[in-house]
DNA sequence: TAATACTTGACTAAATCACTTGGTTATGTG
DNA sequence: CACATAACCAAGTGATTTAGTCAAGTATTA
């Protein structure tokens, strides 16, 4: 199973977009600062979040990216299959040659586990965490801090 | 979340070991053979598997190692976390300051996911693999190919 | 006492992670 | 039109981890 940096950041940064989904794009360079992410970093994963269709986004002054789809059709399996590529856990992805071509004695405990993880992430949108009060109370809390460092 | 070849290997060679839980210790270099894995890569397995007291060994002719805990008070989570440290998911291991000394706007998803997973995995002990069907079948088929191996 | 079997530690090739560097391209604004 | 802005892209990189190998041991017992 595949369950880094990269996924938690990918969840973090499209749920900050979420939460910043107002008329105008959001600037990349924003959620980067939020988050604390590097932003070219940010951009690799971009590229893949809009190659698997979950964010647009729109160049030039005043650009940015949105959400493509609305935030109750995004499931964190999504997100992180579109950066992780896999939330597999099975030596063999699922095609039983684990082991000598044959399948390997836990083969079926993993691919268990497997729909566990992934029933889960399937479960949970953005949308589910946007209500969720600790995770609008940490957004109050960093978008206070953002306001506090970018007024003059 | 640290779900590897090394984990695997693991529970492989565990579930081999009470598999085959006779009156003798079995053969590390059995377990390799008939799991498929390297022997030195094993013994330095079965060195942490044993810190962790869920095996035993003797030396010596005839020796080899058993069992230190019956099969169904070894879970497959004690086994991932005694060679593998952690099935932990969290950037910040539970302590709250994954971002910036606070908590990251995921911080409770990933721990909701880690009780899944290691609900799920403590939930499972070796006695349950092995009166599985599926794992009864793959076991007999290994020993099968041992035999003719090695009969002469 | 020789063979067997476990123990320890150092080493390593390859892969992966989490970035950075250094650009290019499109677009809205003055 | 110039120019600032922000997305886009390709390649490289240092650190770490994986999945082992190699080479020596030490303990046990038939």
């Amino acid at each position: 199973m595949k369950l880094t940096t990269k996924g938690r950041y990918a969840v973090n940064a499209l749920l900050d977009l979420a939460l910043h989904n107002n008329k105008k794009p959001v600037h990349l360079a924003d959620v980067a600062e939020r988050q604390n992410i590097s932003l070219t970093y940010l951009e690799q994963l971009f590229s893949k979040l809009k190659r698997h269709g979950l964010v647009s986004s729109s160049r030039g002054p005043g650009g940015g990216y949105r959400l493509a789809l609305e935030a109750d059709e995004i499931s964190i399996a999504k997100i992180i299959y579109s950066v992780d590529e896999t939330i597999d856990i099975t030596r063999c992805h699922g095609k039983q040659n684990c082991q000598k071509d044959q399948r390997c004695l836990t083969h079926d405990l993993w691919m268990e586990l497997n729909m566990h993880v992934s029933g889960f992430l399937n479960g949970i949108t953005l949308f589910d965490l946007i209500q969720r009060n600790n995770v609008k109370h940490v957004a109050q809390k960093q978008d206070f801090a953002f306001v506090q460092i970018h007024k003059h």
